[in-house]
DNA sequence: ATGGGTAGCGCG
DNA sequence: AAAGCGCGCTACCCAT
C-alpha cells in the first residue's frame, strides 16, 4: 500500500488564490521522469489544480449468453439467432434482437466502464500552465510508464488539493484503479455541478457548450474513446483542451461561491460535493443482483409473451407489429371500429393502458393487449436490458447523476435503477425484479424511506392548520383527509373513501384537477369534482400557498427551495396560456420536490457518515428511499444510526421542518422483502 | 445504417 | 375551463 502522507498544508504558504489567468496558458507535454517531478513541485504549490484522464476500453463485448446458450448457437448457425443474448430474432430484425443487444455488442461502449478502461494519458491545469502526461499511447514516440506516473502524482491527488474537472466522478474513479481502488480524497469541484446549479435550464452541460457559452471559446473537437486512436499530437491536444477549459471554466465561476450574498448556493455546492462522495461509494459496491434469477426469468418470460402475442394475433386474423402504437390503434379504431376516446399530442389515436382499459368493456383483445404490454414492458427493460448491466461479481454499477434533475433529485442511468416495478399488477408478479435485488452471502438489506416526505413538507410549505395539525400529533393523514371530504368520523371511513382520500392527497396537493382524481379513483367526473372541492375546503392553504407562490415566481423569476436551489422559470410569464400553466405547476412543484431532494441528500450524506466502521454500504438511493447491505451482526446498530442520521436534517441549525420526518426501516433477505 | 422525435410506461 | 411534477428506457417510424 503506497503511503497517503498528504503535504502539510501550512496556510498561507500556497498561493492563497492563483494569479490572473492569462489567455493563453502555457502547454508543456511532459516525457521525462525529472520534467514529471517539477511538475509535480510546481503544481504543489496551488491550492487547487484541474485534471483529465484519456481511458481506453480494456474489455468489449459484454456478452448475454450463457454457457449452454453458447454452445447450443455453435450448432444452429443457420437458424437466426441474436449474436448478443442468442435468442432467435423476431420479425423485422435483421441482426440484434433488440437495441440492447445491439448497444451491448458496440465495442467501445465499456470504455466508460471505470473500473475496467485503462488510462493513457493525464492532463494537468492550473493557473497560467496546463501540461499533458503521456503514459500509454500507442505511440512509438518514448513514454512514461503508467505506474511511474501515478506514483509521482500521488502527493497530488491524495492531498487536500482541490481536485477539478468536469464530471469529476469518472476520472477519479479511472484513477482509483491503480492507488489499490483507493479514492483520491475531497476536495472536489466538479464544473458541471456548479454551473447546473447556476443554471438548471442549460440542456447540455458537456465542456464544449459550457466552456463556448463562460469563456466565449469555441471547439469542435469531439473524439472521445477515438482520441487513443489518432496522431499522437492531436491526441495530446485534445487530451490537454479538457482539463484547460474545465479549469478555466472553474477559475471563472467559482469565486460566486465565496460571495457573501451566494451562501446558499456555496452551501448547496459543498452539499453536492459531499454527495458525489456517497455516489462514488455507491458505485465503488455496486448492487448485488442474483444474476442466475435473471437468466431463468428471460426464457419464461420469452414463452409468455410469445404465447400471448400468438393468441392475440389469431384474434386479430393478420400479420400485426403489437409494439406498434400505428398498427394497433388500426386494429382497434378502424377494424373493432371501437370509440376512440383520448388522442395524443400529435392526434394519433391513443393506445395508451388507460384508453386499453375503458375499450375492455366492449372487446376481449384491449385486455389481452395490456397483458402483452406488461409482460414486453418486464421482458425488454428489466430483464433483457438489465442483464448487460451486470458486472462479473453479480453487481450492477448505475450511475447516479447529479446534474439532471431540475428539482435537484438524483437521477440514474445504465441501467436506471430508480424505475424497478414495486406494484401489484394483473399480469405479472409486480415484485419478481426487486426480489432478484438480494443480499450477498452473510448480510441482510435494510431498506429506508421517508415517510410521507412531500406532503410533510407542503403542510410545513403552506402551514395549513389541519394538514400540519395531522403530522404533529402523528395521524393518518389519507383516514382524515376522508373524514373531512366525506364529513364522516374517522372511524366510519371505509376502505374506498380512504383510498380516494389518498390519491387526492397525492394529486391535488401538486395542482392536479378533478380529472386526474377521477382517473386515479374509478368515480364519475362529478363525484370527483366534489372530492376536488371538498379537498380544497379541508385545505385551504395549498391553495392560498399555491397562489402565493405562482405570483412570487411571476415577481422575480425563480422559486427556489427551503435550501435555496432554485429553478428558473421563464415560462411563468409566457402568453401562451399552456406554456404558463405549465410553468406555474412547475413553480409549485418544485419548493417540494426539491426541498424533499434536498432532505434526502444532505440524509444519504449522513447516513454514509454513520455507516462508517460498520460492515455495512449504501447500494441505491430511489429518492426518499435508501438501501443498504449491512452484516447480520451489524444491523441493529446500522439501524438505530441510519434513523438518527435520516431523520435529525436541520437547516441553519434548527429541524428543518415544523413537523418530525419519519422514517420507515425493513429488513430482509432482498428488496422485496425487506420493504 | 444512424439520429431524432413520439408514444408509452416503469418508479418516487 | 381545466390543470401533476420529476426522471430513463424501449420500440417504432421517418428522415438523412
Amino acid at each position: 500500500m503506497p503511503s497517503r502522507t498528504a503535504p502539510v498544508t501550512r496556510k498561507g504558504e500556497r498561493l492563497a488564490r492563483p494569479r490572473p489567468l492569462s489567455s493563453t496558458l502555457v502547454t508543456k507535454t511532459v516525457r521525462t521522469v525529472d520534467e514529471l517531478k517539477q511538475l509535480v513541485r510546481d503544481y504543489s504549490r496551488f491550492e487547487e489544480f484541474a485534471f483529465d484522464v484519456e481511458t481506453v476500453a480494456s474489455r468489449h463485448v459484454r456478452s448475454l449468453q450463457t454457457p449452454e446458450r453458447k454452445l447450443l448457437s455453435r450448432y444452429a448457425e443457420r437458424t437466426a439467432l441474436c449474436p448478443s443474448c442468442g435468442q432467435p430474432l423476431p420479425p423485422r430484425r435483421r441482426t440484434y434482437c433488440s437495441d440492447v443487444c445491439q448497444k451491448a455488442a458496440a465495442k467501445d461502449k465499456p470504455a466508460l466502464d471505470t473500473r475496467t478502461n485503462t488510462v493513457w494519458c493525464i492532463s494537468l491545469a492550473g493557473p497560467g500552465r496546463s501540461d499533458v502526461v503521456p503514459c500509454g499511447h500507442p505511440d512509438s514516440r518514448r513514454q512514461l510508464h503508467r505506474t511511474d506516473v501515478f506514483e509521482a502524482l500521488e502527493p497530488l491527488f491524495f492531498s487536500d488539493r482541490r481536485k477539478v474537472n468536469q464530471n469529476v466522478g469518472f476520472d477519479l474513479l479511472s484513477i482509483s484503479k491503480y492507488y489499490d481502488d483507493e479514492l483520491p480524497p475531497p476536495p472536489y469541484g466538479d464544473v458541471m455541478t456548479l454551473v447546473f446549479l447556476i443554471n438548471e435550464n442549460l440542456g447540455r452541460y458537456n465542456l464544449g457548450s459550457l466552456s463556448h457559452r463562460y469563456l466565449g471559446y469555441e471547439y469542435a473537437e469531439k473524439l472521445g474513446e477515438e482520441a487513443y486512436r489518432v496522431e499522437f499530437e492531436r491526441a495530446m491536444r485534445y487530451s490537454i483542451t479538457d482539463a484547460k477549459m474545465a479549469w478555466m471554466l472553474w477559475w471563472k465561476i467559482s469565486p460566486r461561491l465565496t460571495e457573501k450574498t451566494r451562501q446558499k448556493l456555496a452551501f448547496l455546492f459543498d452539499l453536492e460535493m459531499d454527495v458525489l462522495e456517497v455516489l462514488l461509494d455507491m458505485r465503488r459496491t455496486g448492487a448485488f443482483v442474483d444474476f442466475q434469477g435473471f437468466r431463468d426469468l428471460h426464457p419464461t418470460l420469452v414463452k409468455q409473451l410469445n404465447d400471448t402475442g400468438a393468441e392475440i394475433k389469431q384474434m386479430v386474423g393478420h400479420e400485426i407489429n403489437l409494439n406498434s402504437t400505428q398498427q394497433l390503434g388500426k386494429y382497434l379504431y378502424d377494424e373493432l371500429g371501437l370509440p376512440c376516446l383520448w388522442i395524443t399530442e400529435t392526434g394519433q389515436r391513443s393506445t395508451a393502458a388507460a384508453a386499453l382499459k375503458v375499450l375492455a368493456r366492449r372487446h376481449k383483445a384491449p385486455r389481452k393487449i395490456l397483458a402483452y404490454k406488461d409482460v414486453s414492458k418486464l421482458l425488454t427493460v428489466y430483464v433483457a436490458g438489465f442483464m448487460p448491466h451486470i458486472d462479473d461479481d453479480s453487481r450492477v454499477r448505475a450511475s447516479f447523476n447529479q446534474a439532471v434533475a431540475k428539482t435537484g433529485r438524483l437521477s440514474c442511468s445504465a441501467p436506471n435503477l430508480q424505475n424497478i416495478p414495486a406494484r401489484y399488477r394483473e399480469n405479472t408478479e409486480g415484485t419478481m425484479i426487486r426480489q432478484l435485488f438480494v443480499a450477498p452471502p452473510g448480510k441482510v438489506l435494510i431498506v429506508a424511506d421517508y415517510s410521507q416526505i412531500e406532503l410533510r413538507i407542503l403542510a410545513h410549505q403552506t402551514k395549513d392548520r389541519l394538514l400540519v395539525y395531522a403530522y404533529k400529533h402523528e395521524l393518518d393523514l389519507h383516514l382524515q383527509t376522508a373524514s373531512l371530504i366525506y364529513k364522516v368520523p374517522q372511524d366510519q371511513v371505509n376502505v374506498e373513501q380512504r383510498a380516494i382520500a389518498k390519491n387526492s392527497n397525492f394529486n391535488l396537493a401538486f395542482e392536479g384537477g378533478p380529472g386526474r382524481i377521477r382517473e386515479m379513483s374509478g368515480i364519475s367526473l362529478t363525484e370527483a369534482e366534489k372530492v376536488y372541492n371538498a379537498w380544497h375546503e379541508a385545505y385551504p392553504g395549498v391553495k392560498k400557498w399555491g397562489k402565493w407562490v405562482k405570483r412570487s415566481c411571476f415577481e422575480r423569476g425563480y422559486v427556489e427551495t427551503l435550501y435555496g436551489r432554485k429553478r428558473r422559470l421563464p415560462d411563468i410569464s409566457s402568453s401562451d396560456n399552456r406554456l404558463r400553466s405549465y410553468a406555474e405547476r412547475q413553480a409549485v412543484n418544485h419548493p417540494i420536490q426539491g426541498t424533499a431532494a434536498d432532505i434526502a441528500k444532505i440524509g444519504i450524506v449522513q447516513v454514509h457518515r454513520a455507516l462508517q466502521g460498520l460492515d455495512a454500504a449504501l447500494t441505491l438511493q430511489i429518492h426518499d428511499e435508501f438501501i443498504v447491505e449491512c452484516a447480520e451482526r451489524d444491523v441493529d446498530k446500522a439501524t438505530a444510526k441510519i434513523r438518527e442520521a435520516m431523520e435529525d436534517i436541520r437547516l441553519r441549525g434548527r429541524p428543518v421542518l415544523d413537523i418530525p420526518l419519519e422514517v420507515n426501516i425493513g429488513v430482509g433477505a432482498n428488496w422485496s422483502e425487506a420493504k
